[in-house]
RNA sequence: GCGCCCGUAGCUCAGUGGACAGAGCAUCGGUCUUCUAAACCGGUGGCCGCAGGUUCGAAUCCUGCCGGGCGCGCCA
């Protein structure tokens, strides 16, 4: 509708003279429903212009506009304020509308728009040195809803995960593991084992193995790991073999259990990667290369080809004062080695050359220096950066009991993805089971049930923001299984939909009992079935208007307004106890109330949408 | 010092340059013998951080200040 309008107004403007060139006319669903259905400014924006007062003019338009459009799609196109064209729907228009909607089913909030184009979407790509935290959780399910949007519009998408490991971070992980496991055995052959003091989480001291390397990790999933290296035959076999006592199989042993773990993490949460790209390909030989990549070489090559790159004290620079910062980056380390930045920006020439017309990268606000020079020397290389959209996302501050929860990996000081989802569907399961009367139901739930019952409302916490608002997640809030949780608002509105729905078969009423041109809409005249209408059939552009923007929380905001819109159909109008024509046209507008509300929180926000509660 | 993000109701936050600034929670009051009360209805509560500017019109754009967060390394 609002394309059809935005068309007949260029049409009518086409006619006009004076009109600038390029003009593009606003359409906007007003705030205040007394405005119309759609509304737009064009006369107040043209006022200066066209040399008339905006009054004048927006008559004018109406006049023309009047006969540009189909009375059955526009009931009326009214003069308001100080010059605002305000339209109003034809119930014709509504009812075409709600029979789309159930015609397209679970397709329905599905654009064409970006069709034929492809989306990389690189996000979490953390290194695994550690279990994942809050911080990252709110990256993986970002960057899954963003993914989930785009392919909304159109986009053939790709989820990536981008890590390194063979930089320092690894390197100390693997000694980190070694040596609680050389302590683990020597304790093993009750050996002692000579220990020092560190400085461990809150800046408390903490007694380490005397190997234990400096910075080393020491969180407890480190101990865990030497354990369970420990406990394996084959792996003592190959330490006891190589005998030459370094990190390197303590490293790889534990990136692939860390690998393993934040798969599964990320599996909890719904978030499931399309391929994990180890920078480690962009330093093999050019011949060598997997597919399109750039290596770090060449891309270093074609920097310096393009006059941006020198070399001082030892070091290659990258004249990043030509593209607006106060210094020059480093590139390659007087030690030879390249710093993060050269093989960030070979991977970003690569996914170019992969042939992606839309590459978005999920970045926690800490990342928020290093991206600029990327984009620089990408610019630089003759790419076109707009194809580039970097979205930061502001930290996460975790409260519980009224206190921000302090983290930090290294010292072992941080809430992980997984005891979170596991804390919040935990409390949220025994809470519910307590206000079912299921007495001693509070034991009884499976890993799997607190995983699902939980990752759902993490989810929906992450997204339910802008990704430029700092977060704060709630403990206590996220834990109520009541009506404080705003989840359940969402999942409420479309359980009760259900059970509608369920009812009203249970009593005799059908979908089937419909007149040979399918249910009669036109009996659908009531204010709150004409506003659910309206709500329903926003969905597309609300959907696109997330997606343009990279803000999935946008979804949020309106299925709230959907089953706000919902709620008060249902106040109002019954399905049992009434006419069966219109009984039978009311089931067909709440399943496609439930049919947007299923389709926002399972495809876009990927939570579940009960049909019992 | 420089860069980016944020500052909206008591709290957490929405708010595509538009027509009287919204929601949830909190608080006060009302609503379950009719499709699920995890719900609904109503009340209280705002110099939209401050000051200028652009505009017919600014919470929204620009500038400056104030306050909070994150960065600013031959760490990632």
């Amino acid at each position: 509708m609002k394309d059809y309008l935005a068309a007949r107004l260029r049409d009518v403007l086409a006619d006009l003279d004076d009109v600038p060139e390029g003009f593009a006319p606003e359409l906007e669903t007003p705030a205040n429903p007394e405005h119309g259905d759609l509304s737009t400014n064009t006369a107040l924006r043209l006022a200066s212009e066209l040399d008339g007062s905006p009054r004048t003019i927006a008559e004018d338009l109406a006049e023309r506009l009047r006969e540009a459009t189909d009375s059955a799609r526009v009931a009326s196109v009214e003069v308001a304020g100080p010059g605002f064209v305000n339209f109003r729907y034809a119930e014709k228009h509504l009812q075409r509308g709600l029979k789309a909607i159930l015609a397209a089913g679970d397709q329905y909030g599905r654009t064409t728009g970006h069709v034929g184009e492809r989306a990389l979407v690189e996000y979490v790509s953390a290194n695994p040195t550690g279990p994942l935290t809050v911080g990252h959780g709110r990256n993986a399910v970002l960057g899954d809803a963003i993914a989930r949007l785009l392919e909304h519009v159109g986009y053939e998408v790709e989820r990536e995960y981008y890590f390194n490991d063979a930089g320092r971070q690894m390197r100390v992980l693997g000694q980190s593991v070694q040596a609680r496991y050389e302590a683990l055995a020597a304790r093993r052959r009750g050996e002692t084992v000579p220990t020092k003091t560190v400085e461990g989480a809150g800046g408390e001291p903490r007694e380490v193995p005397e190997r234990f390397p400096e910075n080393g990790y020491q969180g407890a999933y480190v101990t865990e790991i030497a354990e369970a290296l420990l406990d394996d035959p084959a792996f003592r076999e190959k330490i006891a073999e190589a005998e030459n006592g370094g990190h390197a199989p303590f490293q790889q042993a534990a990136e692939e259990r860390m690998f393993a773990e934040i798969d599964a993490t990320l599996r909890k949460l719904g978030v499931e990667m399309d391929s994990h790209f180890n920078e480690r390909a962009l330093y093999a030989d050019e011949g060598d290369r997997q597919g399109e990549h750039i290596s770090i070489d060449e891309a270093l090559g074609r920097l310096r080809e393009a006059g941006y790159v020198y070399d001082e004290e030892g070091a290659t620079w990258l004249e990043t004062t030509r593209t607006g910062k106060d210094q020059d980056t480093v590139l390659v380390k007087s030690s030879g080695e390249p710093t993060y930045r050269l093989p960030d920006i070979a991977y970003h020439a690569g996914k170019f050359e992969r042939g992606f017309d839309l590459m978005i990268d999920v970045f926690g606000a800490d990342h928020i220096a290093t991206y600029p020079d990327v984009l620089s020397a990408l610019d630089i290389l003759g790419y076109d950066t707009g194809r580039v959209d970097v979205v930061i996302y502001q930290f996460v501050t975790l409260v519980r009991g009224g206190e921000p929860v302090k983290m930090s990996t290294r010292r072992a000081e941080y809430e992980t993805l997984d005891d979170l989802v596991a804390e919040v569907g935990r409390t949220v399961l025994e809470t519910h089971g307590r206000a079912e009367g299921e007495d001693g139901a509070a034991d009884g739930f499976s890993e799997e049930e607190i995983t699902r019952a939980g990752a759902d409302i993490v989810r929906f916490f992450f997204l339910m923001r802008s990704p430029s608002s700092h977060l704060e997640f709630d403990l206590d809030l996220a834990k109520e299984a009541s009506e404080k949780n705003p989840v359940y608002y969402l999942q409420y509105a479309h359980t009760r939909i259900a059970s509608i729905l369920r009812k009203a078969e249970e009593v005799g009423f059908s979908f089937e009992q419909t007149g040979a041109d399918g249910p009669d809409f036109s009996l659908l005249t009531h204010e709150a079935e004409q506003d659910l209408i309206k709500a329903l059939l926003r969905f597309p552009d609300a959907v696109r208007q997330a997606a343009d923007a990279r803000e999935p929380h946008r979804v949020v905001t309106y299925l709230r307004a959907v089953a706000n819109a919902f709620t008060q159909f249902y106040a109002h109008c019954h399905i049992i106890g009434e006419e069966r024509p219109l009984a039978t046209a009311r089931m067909h507008l709440a399943k496609a109330a439930q049919t947007v509300l299923r389709n926002g929180l399972v495809e876009l926000l990927g939570v579940d949408a009960p049909v019992r509660m």
